[in-house]
DNA sequence: TTGATATTTCAATAATTGTTGTATAGTTGC
DNA sequence: GCAACTATACAACAATTATTGAAATATCAA
């Protein structure tokens, strides 16, 4: 993971569109929907969508694959595993007890629920 | 954690520029760094950076007080928790088996390096 | 007060991104 | 071969975002 990626891979989620293709093959991972599938759940018009699936695909978000005439898209889930190392790897240097808490992303199928409300200190 | 919120988060990541920025005061949590401090180890010039600065805190991921005629600017890394769980919330549906081995965000002060391929490059 | 410092706001311009319709390419089944 | 279906590529236009310098606001120090 490098800047140039990361950089790319936010971009790719920066849009309402985009953000809603990508839950929804985050929800139906490991098996994913072909384009048809999708355009379908959320109402868009197939160009607009491509184009979509394009960028989300080039960031390395999705992979796609073949199947006679569909094209499959998954949800890359390693590579988001990965950004979020990229974010946080090198927080609070020489701090460690003001870190983040968690456990984060274990909300995901552990469910580990110790996370989602409470705040850390705040200013705001 | 909304769909609003979440675009909004994305964009502001989503450029070179507040991507260096976030993550320098990730790394300088939770002291965080006055203005002119970022502007000097970025090498940007104070209206730009001015300008990425309020999208990063309209967005919510920094916050910022007032310090004499400074302005001091930190990282609110429990914005940065809640993303993380928004994203994973649903995942794998029905098929925990396939999810996150996630530990992720844990990558921070824990540094447990179970999950990456490569942890950081660290230069902006 | 005056002058120096720190940061933001504004306005103009440059550059990028999103959406749509039409056209194209590949797959299936007859 | 042909026609129907799935999806992508291209082109035009609309909309948004990034960058910069000049001016404004606020604080500090004498």
């Amino acid at each position: 993971m490098d800047k140039q990626l990361a950089t790319t891979i936010f971009e790719s989620l920066a849009s309402g569109v985009r953000l809603d293709v990508y839950r929804l093959l985050v929800k139906n991972a490991p098996n994913g929907l072909v384009a048809g599938e999708i355009a379908t759940q959320l109402a868009l018009p197939p160009t607009n969508l491509s184009f979509h699936l394009k960028a989300l695909t080039q960031a390395g978000l999705l992979s796609v694959v073949q199947e006679g005439r569909y094209q499959r898209y998954r949800a890359n889930l390693a590579v988001m595993r990965d950004l979020i190392g990229y974010l946080t790897a090198e927080c609070c240097t020489g701090h460690p007890e003001q870190c983040f808490e968690t456990d984060a992303a274990a909300g995901c199928c552990d469910a580990k629920p110790t996370l989602s409300s409470t705040p850390t200190d705040s200013t705001s």
